[in-house]
RNA sequence: GGCCCGUUCGUCUAUCGGUUAGGACGCCAGGUUUUCAACCUGGAAAGAGGGGUUCGACUCCCCUACGGGCUGCCA
C-alpha cells in the first residue's frame, strides 16, 4: 500500500513548485494505487491562516487533484507531546536555555574561526541544578533532538546514494522556548502514525531528511522512501521565491492558463520524458515514472504554458466550452458555428470575447496607404450580411476580376479591412458569422 | 566558511567506456492552404575548464570555476 502526502503550510497560496511536490505524489499514489493525503502543516499558529488553508484545497480542486484523507497538525498537539515525552525517557531530548541572541553569536564566532556554525551542546553539560536557575531566570528552555553522531545514508529516489554526517549538523530543535513544537517533530509523527511509505519534497529538505531519519527511528517507526526533486528557477537561473508572487496558481488561473496545461507541464518538466499534452489525469497517471527526473535545478517559464493552453483549447468540444460561449451572448444557433471558428485562434478563453465582439460589431479596420483606393472599391462590392459560406469565394473572385490583385496582395488587405487583424480564421467562415457590413 | 547535489543543443534531457552524441519544445527554411495561423518535411544547434586512469572518456578519479540547496527557537 502506497501512502503519500503533500504538506503545505496555510502560510500563504500554494505556487508552481509546490504543485510539482504536489503532483508527484499525487500521480506516484494514483498509479500505484493507494492514499493522498493532504496535510496542513500550521504548527505555527502566528502565520497560518484559515484563509490559506481555503485556498489551498480551492487550487488542488481547480486542478482536480483530489486528496483521500484531510489532516491538520494543529489537531495532534497531544500525540507531539507523547512523541516528545518518548524522546525524553530515551534519552535523545535535552534542554536548552541560549537565547536566539546567544546562539547567533555562537554561529558568528564558529565562522570567523573557520569552524561550521553547529550547536555546540553546551546545554547537554548543563547539572539538573544548573537547568533550574535557568528555568527560574530566563523561564522554560528549548529541546534539541540530540542526534547519533554518525554519517546517516538512504537511497534516494531522485538523488541516488546519499550520505550526510551528523556531526556536519546541529541537533535540530523540536521545542520552542514558548512550548510551540516544530514541523520536524510534528512532520515526522505524522508520517509515522499516518503509515506514509513515500515522501516526495523539495531538495530543499534533503538535510532535514538526514535528522529526521533518525527521530524517526528513535521513535520505532518504519522509515519511508524518500525522493527529492530538484527546485525550479526561474528562466535565467534567479531563484523562483523572487517571483513567486506572480506564479501563484491563483494567479495563473486568472491569466487563463488552463489546468490540463499546467499540469502537463509540470509533470514532465525536468524529466527526461518530452512534454507533450495529455488530455486527462489519467494519462498523465500512465505516463508518470519519478525515475525519469534529472538531480540539476530545472528552469521554468511561465510562457511555456501558453502554447500549451492554446493547443490545449483547439482540442476542445463546444459542449466543455459551452458555458463561456453563451456567457458572451453568444446565440445558442451560432455557438457551434462561433467555436469552430474561434477555437483555434485564441490562447486562453477570454481571447474569445475579442472574436466575438468583432463579429458583432465589427473591427477598427486596418488599411495600409497603398491600398486604401482597392479596399474602398472591394467593400463597394461587399453585398448587406447575412453572408453564407460562399459569399468569401464570390467576393473575392469579384474583386480580383475588378482590380487584377491575386494572391497575398489580394487577401492580406481584405483580411486586415474586415477583421483588423493580420491573423485569424480562415476568411470564408468568418463572414457568415458576421453581423454587419465591414467598412 | 562547512555540508549535500549538480553542470550535454536556446530550454528539458538520453547516453549505465567505443554512438554520425539521440529525442522533445523553441528557432530557421521549404512545402501545402489562391492570405496569416494550423499542418507536413527538412535544417542549424551541445558535452564548463584543467589534469589523470584507459588502446579508447560525455561516461571513472582529482582539482578549478560556476549554479542550486541547507547551515533558524521557519516550513
Amino acid at each position: 500500500m502506497t501512502v503519500t502526502r503533500f504538506a503545505p503550510s496555510p502560510t500563504g497560496y500554494i505556487h508552481v513548485g509546490n504543485l510539482r511536490t504536489a503532483l508527484f505524489n499525487y500521480l506516484i499514489t494514483r498509479k500505484a494505487g493507494g492514499t493522498f493525503i493532504l496535510r496542513l502543516d500550521d504548527t505555527d499558529p502566528e502565520r497560518s491562516k484559515q484563509e490559506y488553508a481555503d485556498a489551498i484545497q480551492e487550487d488542488l480542486e481547480w486542478l482536480g487533484l483530489t486528496w483521500d484523507r484531510l489532516e491538520r497538525q494543529s489537531d495532534r498537539l497531544d500525540r507531539y507531546e507523547q512523541a516528545a515525552q518518548e524522546l525524553r525517557d530515551k534519552g535523545r531530548f535535552y534542554e536548552c536555555f541560549e537565547t536566539p541572541t546567544e546562539l547567533d553569536l555562537k554561529r558568528k564566532k564558529q565562522l570567523n574561526m573557520g569552524k561550521p556554525p553547529v550547536y555546540d551542546r553546551a546545554a547537554l553539560a548543563l547539572t539538573d541544578a544548573q537547568k533550574d536557575a535557568l528555568r527560574a531566570e530566563r523561564g522554560d528552555g528549548h529541546w534539541r533532538f540530540k542526534l547519533d553522531q554518525e554519517r546517516i545514508e538512504w537511497t534516494d529516489g531522485i538523488l541516488g546514494d546519499l550520505s550526510i554526517d551528523a556531526a556536519s549538523v546541529s541537533d535540530p530543535v523540536l521545542i520552542r522556548g514558548d512550548g510551540q513544537f516544530l514541523y520536524t517533530l510534528a512532520s515526522v509523527c505524522d508520517d509515522v502514525d499516518f503509515g506514509v511509505t513515500h515522501v516526495v519534497r523539495g531538495s530543499d529538505h534533503v538535510t532535514n531528511t538526514a535528522t529526521q531519519i533518525q527521530i524517526i527511528q528513535a521513535l520505532g517507526g518504519a522509515v519511508p522512501s524518500f525522493a527529492h526533486h530538484s527546485l525550479l528557477t526561474g528562466p535565467q537561473g534567479e531563484a523562483l521565491s523572487k517571483r513567486l508572487g506572480t506564479l501563484s496558481l491563483r494567479d495563473l488561473r486568472a491569466q487563463g492558463i488552463e489546468p490540463m496545461a499546467l499540469l502537463s507541464l509540470m509533470a514532465r518538466l525536468g524529466s527526461s520524458q518530452p512534454v507533450e499534452l495529455c488530455s486527462s489525469l489519467e494519462e498523465l497517471i500512465d505516463g508518470f515514472d519519478i525515475g525519469h527526473f534529472g538531480s540539476a535545478p530545472t528552469k521554468f517559464d511561465v510562457n511555456d504554458l501558453f502554447p500549451l493552453t492554446a493547443r490545449h483549447l483547439h482540442s476542445l468540444p463546444l459542449e466543455s466550452v459551452a458555458d463561456d460561449v453563451a456567457a458572451l451572448g453568444v446565440p445558442a444557433d451560432l455557438a457551434p458555428q462561433f467555436w469552430n471558428v474561434v477555437r483555434e485562434n485564441i490562447t486562453v478563453k477570454a481571447d474569445m470575447a475579442d472574436w466575438w465582439a468583432l463579429f458583432q460589431n465589427g473591427a477598427t479596420p486596418i488599411v495600409d496607404d497603398e491600398d486604401k483606393d482597392f479596399i474602398a472599391q472591394a467593400l463597394s462590392m461587399l453585398p448587406e450580411p447575412p453572408y453564407n459560406a460562399s459569399t468569401w469565394g464570390d467576393w473575392t473572385a469579384a474583386v480580383k476580376d475588378a482590380t487584377g490583385r491575386k494572391g497575398k496582395g489580394l487577401f492580406m488587405p481584405l483580411r486586415k479591412a474586415v477583421t483588423g487583424r493580420a491573423k485569424g480564421p480562415e476568411m470564408a467562415d468568418v463572414l457568415p458569422l458576421l453581423q454587419k457590413k465591414p467598412g
